[in-house]
DNA sequence: GCGCACCGTTCACGGCCACGAAACGTGCAC
DNA sequence: GTGCACGTTTCGTGGCCGTGAACGGTGCGC
């Protein structure tokens, strides 16, 4: 998601309608305003003029705070794309995905994933478990990770390398 | 928390030894230097020199962000959330930590944690031992710690990062 | 001083249950 | 046929939780 670049405290409103969308914004503050307080770690302020380098990091900073945080999105073709990358998913697991992408960071439970992936009624007790294994599998190439809670349900989350940063 | 300010890149080893221990810094960058990267909210920079007011913002947002991401939150599944980590926690562990999440950084008896452990009724003495124990280690993961107030009961504190600037 | 009760820490064990994973079979699409 | 999606069975592993027991520090009575 690209950084977006706000006058300040010209453009303040312009500001609150894209902190809104949660998009990373870089604030140019001018000579003699005091500068923005705010805890989102999706802003940041530069003081102008300033130099090239600086704003520069500043805006790579939040592209990669975006990054970290941003959700992957799953189409109606089945192919989920996170960053540049994608994979397609067949349909039960396309179902758990998207049930898991609605409560993305959050526990979703054993009980609504099996309603998401079989709305006419669940199989057995186990066919949940094994299309989460390969769920699992399948998502490891776009670095997705399914955390077990136990005795809760499963969790999506970034996977270790999209933690790091690594792209 | 205090915000340590940290000369760039001149004292670049100990700024990862606070980062390490998860404490907000602010990084006053030499003129010509490159400033650093990084996704950490906890974590700033300013180039220097810099008006006082600039320097004083940006602490400010630094310690605000520390302490909203210091603050323990636990969510209905049994998802202990500190920041951007967190764990999850079985049904009776979860249980003594609302209690002492709900008087964070008091003493609570070991009475009240019986009975919100085990709301009917506590089994054997040492079960409440044993679970803060077990409770103990999970918690490390998240940093957090659990003090021991003898013949009191037990009190919940940020971790070793906090508990080093105490001592 | 000594012994002793109290309190807290830690480990090992067993029962129970949730989950993981492999293997296999069926049916469908190309 | 070949490959993929999907469901079932089966077995193994590991987490959760209570109990018992050993160990150590602290403070009290004597």
């Amino acid at each position: 998601m690209d950084v977006v670049l706000v006058r300040w405290p010209d453009e303040s409103q312009r500001r609150e309608r894209i902190a809104a969308d949660r998009q990373p914004r870089l604030l140019l503050v001018d000579q003699g305003a005091d500068p923005p307080f705010g805890v989102d770690p999706l802003e940041d302020w530069v003081r102008v003029p300033a130099s090239e380098v600086d704003v520069q990091v500043r805006m790579a900073t939040l592209a990669a705070r975006a990054r970290t945080g941003a959700t992957p999105l799953l189409d109606v073709d089945g192919v989920l794309r996170v960053g540049s990358l994608w994979v397609s998913l067949p349909p039960v697991e396309g179902r758990l995905t998207r049930a898991l992408i609605d409560r993305f960071g959050a526990v979703v439970s054993r009980d609504i994933l099996s309603r998401a992936g079989w709305p006419d009624g669940a199989p057995g007790r186990n066919a949940l478990d094994v299309h989460v294994l390969r769920l699992r599998r399948r998502l490891e190439g776009v670095q997705l990770a399914i955390r077990t809670v136990r005795s809760r349900g499963y969790l999506l989350e970034p996977g270790c390398a999209a933690a790091r940063g690594e792209a």
